[in-house]
DNA sequence: TATTGTTATACTCTATAACTATA
DNA sequence: TATAGTTATAGAGTATAACAATA
């Protein structure tokens, strides 16, 4: 990850393929103390915003198969972050819920990120920071958005 | 890739990821037709702009190991788009130098890859698009900068 | 019959190590 | 000794297929 890249940085692939890769070092080393990689630290964003959540569903929410889920809930469980419940009223699933262990992990976690990214966004004026998380907001919500998708 | 995001797109991380993702589809499919991939394709992008370069340079270009580049040039030379001429001034290493063919398979690449740019990009007003752009250039080329790199 | 979580397996992508030919 | 390109190999990451338990 370096290198001048000049005329490549004319297209949009590479622009955000650079800057999700820069962004995403930054995270991987902000979470370094946490033991939590990305994607668990997303899971307990998720769990921690929409309450107790099948593995299923919290694996949708991530866009990841469920399949890959079971290791991430595997090592969240083994930190102590989470408890595999029984839904009763449905017991082939979980209800996946934080512990209180998890809710003060998340919230540590959470800082290094917000600041990793603050780090990262430094460079521009407040107002184009905004700009940028609101324009790929758009973008993100529109492209799920089979409405646009087949366009 | 779908699937409703709610509080993950608080976080730049998930924002970055998911975009890049969507306009990753949408390039893929755009160059089907071509029979390029995006890496290939940038390294048309690289060597029109550039002119002969050796293979290990493409690849630091494109920020992807020397090893990587090998097939990605096995491939661009079987389309008859590239060729390997040897540098005179080092007969270890290669002057890779666009054919005829691969000027004219560029040209087409490059409309197909902007279309879809075009398209991605759609939801915004024009001015949101550049300044994306620019706030995306701004990041790529200071995270790659040492002086930042260390903060 | 369909679905949840699980495991085993395969596939994709990419880098590391070791080789050759040049320098 | 060091570097360019190559190959074989290994590792990370993720998905597909098949299974047990439950619906």
């Amino acid at each position: 990850m370096s290198g001048r890249m000049g005329e490549l940085l004319d297209h949009l692939g590479p622009l955000l393929g650079r800057a999700h890769e820069a962004h995403r070092v930054l995270t991987v080393a902000a979470l370094q103390g946490t033991g939590l990689s990305p994607k668990s630290f997303g899971a307990l964003v998720v769990l921690e915003a929409e309450g107790p959540l099948s593995q299923g569903r919290l694996a949708a929410r991530q866009g990841i198969d469920r399949t890959t889920m079971v290791a991430v809930v595997d090592e969240l469980e083994r930190a102590g972050a989470v408890r595999r419940r029984r839904d009763e009223r449905d017991r082939r699933a979980y209800a996946l819920e934080l512990t209180d262990e998890g809710r003060a992990l998340l919230e540590r976690a959470r800082g290094a990120v917000e600041d990793a990214e603050r780090r990262f966004l430094e460079p521009l004026p407040a107002a184009d920071r905004r700009a940028l998380k609101r324009a790929l907001r758009t973008l993100v919500e529109r492209a799920g958005d089979p409405q646009t998708a087949r366009a």
